[in-house]
DNA sequence: TTACAAATTAATAATAATTACTTATTTAGT
DNA sequence: ACTAAATAAGTAATTATTATTAATTTGTAA
C-alpha cells in the first residue's frame, strides 16, 4: 500500500508553515521555496495547501488584501490583522472564550463546529 | 451646497440591506433590485457597497464561497456561517465578550480597533 | 426654466487570486 | 528495473472585484 504524504514539495510546504509564525500566503510560500525548488509551481502550492487544509494539518486563518493566509499551528488561538501592513499576529485568548464558543447556542444552527476570531487594528510598527 | 447620498440607487441598496437579515452578497442585491431598477449595473452595487462601508453605514461580515457578505445592522454582534448552504445568521454574544475584546492586550499590536467573530457549522436546514 | 458643474451611473475592460486541465515526472511497491 | 498511482509543471480558464470612460442625472442658481 502507498503511504501518504510522500511528496517532497508537500513536505516542504508544510514544514515551512510549521517553522514560521508569519501566517503566509500561497505566493509567499512559493517565493520562499522557489530557491530550494527552482521548478516549483504556484499551482502546486495552492493544491497542497488545499490538501493539507482538508487533512486538518493546516488552517486558513484570515484573508488579508484578498489573499488567504495560512497557519500550521493548530492549537486553539486567534489572530490580529494589522490594517496598515497586513501583518498577522497570533492571539492567545483565555480558555473561557473557547468554553463560551463550545457552548454557544445559536438560533438556527444545528451544530457549531468551529469559530474564528480576528482582531483588527494597527501593529506596533505601523 | 450639494446634499450627500442623493442617489436613488444608493438609497435602494442601503434600504434593502436594512430590510433583510440574510447578509446578502453584491450579486444578490443586484438581482433583487434589477426588477425595480432595470438599468442597474453590478458595478454600481459594488461601488456603493464600498462607499457605504467606508461611510460606516454597512459592514462586510464574512466571505462565503468567495463572496463578500454585507450587513447594515451595526450594533455589535457576530455571525454563524453554514458550511452546507452558506447561510449567514446573526449571533448575539454576551457583553462580556465585547468587554474582553476591548481589553484585549495583543503582543505586537499598537491599537485594536475592532474584531470579528464567526462561527461555522451546519444550520438547522442542512 | 435653463444652464452648468459635480456626482453618479452603465457598460465595458482590466485585475488578480484561485482552480482546472493536460501532459510529463516522480514515487513506492513488486 | 517495471508498473500503476500519485504528484507536479505549465498553461488556460474562472470569477469576484475594481478601474475606466463616456453618458446621464442631480442640485443649485442665474
Amino acid at each position: 500500500m502507498r503511504t501518504q504524504n510522500y511528496s517532497r514539495k508537500r513536505q516542504a510546504i508544510y514544514e515551512l508553515l510549521l517553522s514560521t509564525d508569519s501566517h503566509p500566503s500561497a505566493e509567499w510560500i512559493y517565493n520562499s521555496l522557489k530557491q530550494r525548488y527552482p521548478d516549483l509551481s504556484l499551482g502546486t502550492v495552492y493544491r497542497n495547501l488545499k490538501l493539507l487544509e482538508s487533512n486538518g494539518s493546516v488552517k486558513s486563518v484570515a484573508v488579508v488584501e484578498g489573499c488567504e493566509r495560512y497557519d500550521a499551528r493548530m492549537s486553539p488561538h486567534s489572530h490580529f490583522v494589522c490594517r496598515g501592513c497586513g501583518r498577522v499576529l497570533d492571539v492567545f485568548f483565555p480558555e473561557e472564550l473557547d468554553d463560551f464558543a463550545q457552548r454557544a447556542m445559536i438560533n438556527g444552527a444545528k451544530s457549531v463546529e468551529s469559530f474564528n476570531l480576528i482582531f483588527y487594528g494597527k501593529c506596533s510598527e505601523c
